[in-house]
DNA sequence: TGACATTAGTCACAGGAAGTGACTAATTCG
DNA sequence: CGAATTAGTCACTTCCTGTGACTAATGTCA
């Protein structure tokens, strides 16, 4: 929760907290002091002898969702953009947990699918977006997708989060294949019965030792 | 140059300007006043009412390099290693420059490829090395080489550009073949005679309408 | 109990993209 | 004029991706 000093600060850190909430991306939001239907990105100024990554943390668990299971800066932003600390500069942070994790108590913090966010300082809705963008970016340098899912998944599960975050469909066998020529899953001896249709076995996250080569020259660059 | 002002500015602007010089980046540094060989990245403190933008346009400018031909903000750094400011945190911009560009005049800067570039302050150092991962990293994402090269150029070089970037060596065919797909540029009417060997056309910059369909489900999450 | 719906998982083929070597073209040098 | 050198293209092979159809294993319902 932000800690509201009475000083102005030179620069704050601010955490976008992800997850998924069915199927929707859903950031965590804090309930501002002034205001009953005010929202903020949770946020806090870095203190004495703490690493900026350090602050990040703090802010996170005190939003009680645990450690995250990713934690990246994002960058930062000042710009004459208004900030609820007044700050000059906010270094954003992007994060992730599990979907699952049990919404924060005490009605301080919410989750809200990225359709729903409220309205914003200007400059937290630009974390927010530039949080949102670098997480589809680290999509295919990083493993992302297995932050959002419990230890153990079915590759349906794992298929949707990508879907989820990439934003179209995929096809079924596309992706098997793909996921086994990255050596990045390995199944267990459990199964899961989802109710109707034949059960489907788990997966863990158990990136291999890749091949360094890289092949192929894509100048697919996009747009911009 | 850095404006070394008495008072400890609570955060900076670090400018990290890339070029080619033969076949290998280099980067621009500047010489610190005190001490003969001891070298910074350009840096100063932001202004008011300026924007972090704005800032490093300016650091680069002071360089006297003219305005780069691409800048793109890398992160903030503080997290306790040295700075020459002292400063708690400096956020990193990265910027290229076409090659040729002359080296600034006085001594004061002066471009150092990768290989030789001196010791620096802990920060400055971790910078430079994000700032070198960010381009890489847009590389496939953003025409980053074209900015390194004159407005007009010739598909040998543009190839040789990409092989800097990349750390290896390209097939002639295979290169050209993946920039038509890409209709990135277009030939002009002009060759150039590179002494022997049969002239080349020269070409110029200019991105076409894409195809938005970016096929291919790539789970090449690499090392990390 | 047996047909059907539903979900998981696999296969095989067609089409397209990338790796590669060899080829032609145009110039300079001797 | 011929050799050397660099530019530019072609064609063949190999591999990757899109796709639909197939089998497998469960629950549901008549």
């Amino acid at each position: 929760m932000p800690d509201r000093k009475n000083r102005r600060p030179a620069s704050t850190i601010d955490v976008v907290l992800l997850t998924a909430v069915g199927s929707q991306l859903a950031v965590l939001l804090c309930r501002a002091p002034e205001g009953r239907d005010k929202w903020v990105v949770p946020w806090d100024s870095q203190r004495p002898a703490e690493t900026m990554e350090a602050a990040a943390t703090r802010v996170a668990k005190a939003a009680s969702v645990g450690e995250p299971a990713w934690l990246e800066q994002v960058g930062a932003f000042g710009d004459g953009k208004r900030h609820p600390s007044d700050a000059d500069i906010s270094v954003a942070y992007a994060g992730l947990v599990p979907m699952g994790t049990p919404s924060p108590v005490g009605g301080v913090y919410a989750w809200f699918t990225l359709s729903d966010v409220p309205q914003l300082a200007p400059r937290q809705r630009l974390l927010l977006d530039s949080a949102l963008a670098t997480i589809r970016l680290r999509m295919d340098q990083s493993p992302v997708a297995f932050r959002l899912l419990p230890q153990m998944f079915t590759l349906t599960e794992l298929q949707q989060t990508y879907e989820m975050l990439l934003g179209k469909r995929l096809h079924k066998a596309s992706f098997r294949r793909a996921l086994q020529a990255a050596w990045l899953v390995e199944p267990t001896d459990e199964w899961r019965s989802e109710g109707r249709g034949r059960p489907a076995q788990l997966y863990r996250y158990a990136p291999r030792k890749r091949r360094p080569a890289q092949r192929g020259i894509r100048l697919d660059l996009l747009s911009s």
